[in-house]
RNA sequence: GGUCUCGUAGUAUAACGGUUAGUACAACGGGUUUUCAUCCCGUCAACGCGGGUUCGACUCCCGCCGAGAUCACCA
């Protein structure tokens, strides 16, 4: 059985660039009715930040990427909290003492910075291994230990990044437990990875250059390598770095409050340095864990490009609303709303999103876009004597064009969006008008905004006292 | 500096020895009775450089250049 792992360290929210680690996890166990883990790694308490494991869960939760075993559900392989697993470290380390494979490093931090300056003054690589100590006491809490690599070469496979190969010079003894009895990365993620049955170890590639170490770990302790899985960065907007929090990379979860919808995300996240070879571009999460495959993620780095997320948000939109109707995108947008529509019936504000959806780009953009549906707009008769229709009409030409609209409107019987376009398309012949010039005005009348749906669909769902009330407003104030 | 990785349009990518180098986003132009958007049509735009191998190279080999990663009691 196939079993990966999200393991984040919880040291504030998860952003853009490091959420393809979990959604490739995500994919490949359920693509293979395999599990996937979460496992909080802890160890480093300085950088512990309150409240991170909540942030990561909530993401994780919002993208839909369900594990498990972890935190919240529980599982037989727990903790899942590096922090509480101090204990069964320290018994794989005594594993390591007892072969001879690790030591006791009692020499003091100054020391090692003499010996790296030493080396860096002779121009020769730093490697520890050559200045281990020559007593070294036995292991007790508050010595670091150290491994006692043999240096050799090694050759590995790398899912991603194919057939890998490394010299003895990049072997060095790492630092197993820290003085203050947690393990480090390096050996706590081994440990645990082995503990809980991970077959797939996914991670970003900066790890790719400390493997030798890690394989020669597994091979002190007897166990099989997984499979090792190295994740190109994902590159900052600009430059050639890889995004970071520095770079303002926004959490996830900024988007969902920003009105992008997770199916997007997902989408987005997933396609970003992944394709299936085909011409698809949206794929649903479904879609995704079918025709994943580790073998066609690219080797590069991939650059964020906010604008495609955002194309693909609107593509995700009208998707839903095409396949599961109005309804199913209006449940997501509770919080979108101007104030304004709070005193709006629910049937209303569908209506008003059955005839915005296909502008939205984000559903935050509701807020902006359809004030002048929920409260009367300020009227502002220079944007109809500067429209560039309008400009060379006399005002008095423009009173008398609405009156004869409100003429019109005000004997119309039947108050639908048909019956409407008929009665705009007489207005049309009657006042030997171009649309540009008719419509326009009334357009602006009506909303003042800088855009608006289809004339007729907004007069339907503004409603006839609405409607003429404002026309007459207008025609008043010119 | 040592070691390792990567290199197709502005961006994300397809191709896996033979194509007018395909697609999408962006940009630009046009169409759909007003605007904005959707939708549709079109335009611009790429194989980092230099050597080989081959009848033929984006594809294979070598060198160079460029970019990145890593060399912590951080993960």
């Amino acid at each position: 059985m196939i079993v990966t792992r999200f393991a984040p360290s919880p040291t504030g929210y998860i952003h853009i660039g490091n959420v393809r680690s979990a959604i490739y996890p995500y994919l490949l166990a359920r693509q293979n009715d395999g599990k996937m883990i979460l496992r909080i790694e802890d160890t480093d308490r300085a950088r512990y930040v309150e409240g991170a494991t909540e942030l990561i869960e909530d993401t994780l939760e919002w993208l839909g990427l369900n594990w498990d075993e972890g935190p919240i559900v529980g599982g037989s392989h727990g903790p899942y909290f590096q922090s509480e697993r101090k204990e069964i470290y320290h018994e794989w380390a005594r594993k390591l003492i007892a072969t001879g494979r690790a030591y006791a490093d009692p020499t003091p931090p100054e020391k090692i910075d003499e010996y790296r300056k030493q080396c860096n003054e002779q121009k020769i690589p730093f490697l520890y291994r050559n200045f281990r100590p020559e007593n070294p006491p036995e292991w007790q809490p508050g010595t670091p230990l150290r491994f006692k690599v043999e240096p050799k070469s090694y050759q590995w496979h790398d899912e991603v990044m194919g057939d890998m190969h490394s010299g003895p010079e990049v072997l060095d003894d790492i630092i197993l437990i820290k003085k203050d009895g947690f393990p480090t990365y390096n050996f706590a993620h081994i440990v645990d990875d082995a503990e809980m049955g991970v077959t797939h170890v996914m991670r970003g590639v900066e790890y790719l250059s400390s493997t030798p170490n890690y394989l020669a770990i597994y091979e002190a302790l007897g166990l099989t390598r997984p499979k090792l899985v190295s994740l190109p960065h994902i590159l900052a907007p600009t430059g050639n770095k890889k995004l970071g929090k520095r770079d303002g990379a926004k959490s996830v979860t900024e988007y969902r409050d920003d009105g992008v919808l997770a199916e997007a995300m997902l989408n987005y996240l997933a396609c970003l340095g992944w394709n299936d070879g085909t011409e698809q571009e949206i794929y649903t999460k479904a879609e995704l864990i079918k025709n994943f495959s580790l073998d066609r993620v690219q080797n590069s780095g991939a650059r964020y490009d906010e604008t495609k997320l955002l194309w693909m948000n609107g593509q995700w939109i009208r998707r839903i609303v095409d396949e599961q109707g109005v309804e199913a995108l209006y449940s997501r947008t509770d919080n979108f709303w101007p104030a304004s529509a709070a005193s709006h019936s629910q049937e209303y504000r569908i209506k008003v999103l059955s005839i915005i959806y296909d502008r939205l780009k984000t559903l935050s953009d509701l807020r902006e876009m359809t004030a002048y549906f929920f409260s009367d707009p300020e009227i502002n008769t220079d944007m109809i004597i500067n429209n560039k229709f309008l400009k060379k009409m006399p005002e008095s030409e423009l009173e008398s064009l609405l009156k004869e609209c409100i003429a019109k409107l005000t004997n119309l019987n039947n108050w639908d969006a048909d019956s409407l376009q008929a009665a705009l398309n007489d207005l049309l012949a009657e006042t030997n008008k171009k649309p540009a010039e008719l419509f326009s005005l009334i357009r602006i009348a009506l909303s003042f905004a800088p855009f608006s749906p289809a004339l007729n669909l907004t007069m339907d769902v503004l409603g006839k006292d609405t409607t003429l009330a404002r026309l007459n407003a207008v025609a008043r104030a010119i």
